[in-house]
DNA sequence: ATACCAATATAAGTATACATATTGGTCCTC
DNA sequence: GAGGACCAATATGTATACTTATATTGGTAT
């Protein structure tokens, strides 16, 4: 059974209620928006399983308005489906649908590293280049869950280098989208060794300012991880 | 208490309300969103201008519940602006972000193109001949509201003929987005002429199955009307 | 025995009542 | 006279009650 906070080291409290992180300012839907998503992009809610709006609130003690709101602002997200009145469902992406958002993935991130190439400073320069090398090091560590998030990091400095915030947010929703997928498939045989050649030509694009290199490496790079990502999940079906 | 949703699947009108057309099998959130979106994207509601919860719901004979849904389902579509505590606006997009925005657009409808080139069927040939062909007859009559609208059927065509849904979907919702400002756009001065020259371009390139050229052409086509309408926001600022 | 219809139960959609935060105005003090 | 603080009004966030639709289950008829 899938249990929300049940990793989450969450402080608990009255009546055995998860804690909502008393973020001041913040509306109890808004907080609810973000544990959720985490607990989706974090795999501990399983796609397709559903979500009960009297289930969730008697979970965080609060009614179901809060938690109605929070489903609407997911399945604006498209994390979330809802059909009429027939519940609310942890949205489980199908083969297709994860071939088309890749496609989709491959572009933006591509256009990313386009305008990177052609907008990067010193400072990022640099930047870049200790993510990096923390990837690698990383990589030959071999611990997974690090390398996971430090190559997030990476995509996340070359969605700032493009100065485009606009592009940076959709492409941040898309990858949020693929998370849950995604994070199998970092667990694939040569998956590292082949992200950290892929990341290096990427690198050596943007900072040689050679938009179309810079374009159509981060594109092959996107586009082998969703192809990657089929196999790990043809393998299963 | 006046219970007005007492009788089912019927048209709601009550005195001095606007109507909401009831589209049976769908919530009054929705129905809203539908309504208000089509006031933002007509210009009826000045960007920047407050939705009263409230008076919204007076209007429509509704409670504040499917008003505040239906706002954060506009709001997940960067349609308006929700401030906690602080009411919500209809969002008004500067000229930095519609910059931005009409980047990200153009990559996407080229993607839209690219694959169109890929894949036409004979049925869509024709399809999109007729489409044009009414543009040009618009162009020609020189009303603008009519050209506006089959301008959008060719592109719709072309998300459709992607086969990509999501890929359609996410450049519909962006198209949506800018939709208040490029309605204005068509009213300048060679933007008929332009327009339809450019789409004979897209279309040759795509029914010649040239990817590339298609990719391109559609760029151009979208970046152009980005530059169009930053000189219309120049112009008034 | 199977299929279809009806009834009941359950959960989502909607309405309304209540709580709380923000805003604006007025009054008091410096 | 100006500025700040406090209070009141208004609107949003939240809770709860109620309505409606859909799904499931059981019974009856073919």
């Amino acid at each position: 059974m899938a249990n929300i906070g049940a990793h989450s080291g969450g402080k608990r409290v009255k009546n055995g209620h998860e804690t909502l992180v008393a973020s001041p300012g913040m509306t109890l839907a808004e907080s609810l928006r973000q544990k959720l998503e985490g607990a989706i992009a974090a795999g501990h809610l399983e796609p397709g399983s559903r979500l009960d709006e009297q289930e969730i609130a008697q979970r965080f003690g609060v009614s179901r308005t809060p938690v109605r709101e929070a489903f609407r602002l997911m399945a604006a997200n498209n994390l979330v489906e809802l059909r009429g009145r027939q519940g609310a469902t942890v949205r489980s992406i199908k083969a297709q649908a994860l071939i088309e958002m890749f496609q989709v993935m491959a572009e933006l991130e591509g256009l990313c590293a386009r305008l990177a190439a052609r907008r990067v400073s010193q400072a990022w320069r640099t930047e870049i280049g200790e993510i990096h090398q923390r990837l690698v090091a990383a990589g030959e560590t071999g611990d997974i869950d690090v390398f996971y998030d430090i190559n997030q990091e990476f995509h996340e400095a070359i969605y700032e280098a493009s100065r485009n915030s606009f592009l940076a947010d959709q492409t941040r929703k898309l990858r949020n989208q693929v998370a849950a997928y995604r994070r199998r498939v970092t667990r694939m045989p040569n998956r590292i060794v082949d992200t950290v050649r892929e990341h290096e030509a990427i690198m050596q694009a943007i900072l040689a300012h050679d938009p179309e290199r810079a374009h159509s490496a981060m594109r092959d790079h996107v586009s082998l991880l969703g192809d990657n990502l089929l196999d790990f999940l043809a393998a299963f079906e």
